[in-house]
DNA sequence: ATTTGATTAAAATACTTGTTTAAATCAAAA
DNA sequence: TTTTGATTTAAACAAGTATTTTAATCAAAT
């Protein structure tokens, strides 16, 4: 063998990097193969040479992108140990410091749901399926306790709305409310404290169904 | 002249309109004018004919798609004649109607706004500019007086997480919470009056600086 | 009936882009 | 040193696609 290896990090990876920094940011269509070769300061021809096609490498950057992202919410709502109160808050911060990281994904992974093919589906029924029925079944028994009333949708979509639409709508929020990159993070940094209560204020209060 | 005219919406219309659905639903790069035409049930020459290139009538698309998305927003916020609590009742109704109509909206000015030309920036200010200092002054007021602590910022944050995000991540919480296109109706419809209650807790509540 | 401008049809053109190829180079292993 | 496989270089190839062109056709206005 020479001097990039197939195992390390070498080149394979290189192109992995430049792929995923791509099309996270620009999607498949506006992403070209040339682009990636020169992002990631190699030749063309090693692109087909380690992964077949376009398609190909985008499919394992696409899979990876889904397991990072929904990974980690599935990660902190299976643990039983700690109180629903203290579950959120982890989640959100452990949102919050990984969307202060990778900003691109979250738009990536609702841009790529929306084609929705059944490759897709399964995949995040894959990543987030334990969570969910972990969560879903103490919603429901704390409602039949009477101690909240909300229902798990609105619980999910209010959560993920508060922690990781912030990012997601950055630049409209930043334009909209005239914040700086500065100011941008010091208002996250906030909504590590703000989200959990807030979420928590809607579970004692009367919510849906 | 002869049968499809400038002036009416027979012939430009027909292309906008097919054009407006296949870039929003799949953005820029991945919508071949040939698909467009196809769509708008014309030939491919009158779309060169009519609009000059691929190029201007996406710019054409997505001006109107901000000020359409935009537009909304200032209304009723601009309206002094309501109190604060009417007026993020009739936002949140407005937009999820607006939002079940045109559900790809959202999407694509979130794509549209990350690549931020300056050409973009200045019509989000254009359009939101006068809503925003009415909101602004009011929520600074309403601040001083202790009604509220909520911070402009995490107001309208808050607003549009749990307002439009839903609709952008459809998908998402379909798939997380095994909810039917018919349930994730009837939650929208609940949220009309839950969202509007939650933004008046928060508001209430202590929120950031 | 003639004219006029919109619309179509069919192709040609030019450019972009994904993919492949063939021949060199180069660094380490044998 | 020889060999081996990674990497480069420079093209070529093959599709796909935006754009243009040219010559018809067609419907209404004159």
């Amino acid at each position: 063998m020479a001097k990039g290896k197939t195992k390390d990090g070498s080149t394979e990876e290189k192109i992995k990097e430049a792929a995923r920094k791509l099309f996270t940011k620009k999607g498949f269509a506006a992403t070209r193969t040339r682009d990636i070769a020169e992002e990631a300061g190699l030749n063309l021809a090693l692109l087909n040479y380690y992964f077949r096609s376009k398609q190909k490498l985008f499919d394992i950057i696409m899979m990876e992108n889904f397991r990072q992202f929904l990974g980690g919410m599935s990660a902190y709502f299976a643990d039983e140990s700690l109180t629903m109160e203290e579950r959120i808050s982890r989640v959100v911060n452990a949102y919050i410091d990984f969307l202060t990281e990778f900003p691109d994904l979250p738009l990536f992974i609702l841009n790529e749901l929306r084609g929705n093919p059944s490759k897709i589906a399964m995949k995040v029924n894959e990543e987030v399926g334990p969570a969910r029925s972990q969560l879903f079944k103490e919603l429901l028994n704390a409602k039949k306790e009477g101690k909240t009333a909300l229902d798990p949708f609105h619980f999910v979509a209010n959560l993920v709305g508060l922690t990781v639409f912030p990012f997601v709508g950055k630049p409209l929020l930043q334009r909209v409310t005239n914040a700086s990159d500065e100011q941008f993070r010091a208002y996250m940094e906030e909504r590590r404290k703000l989200v959990p209560m807030w979420i928590g204020m809607m579970m004692k209060g009367s919510g849906g169904s």
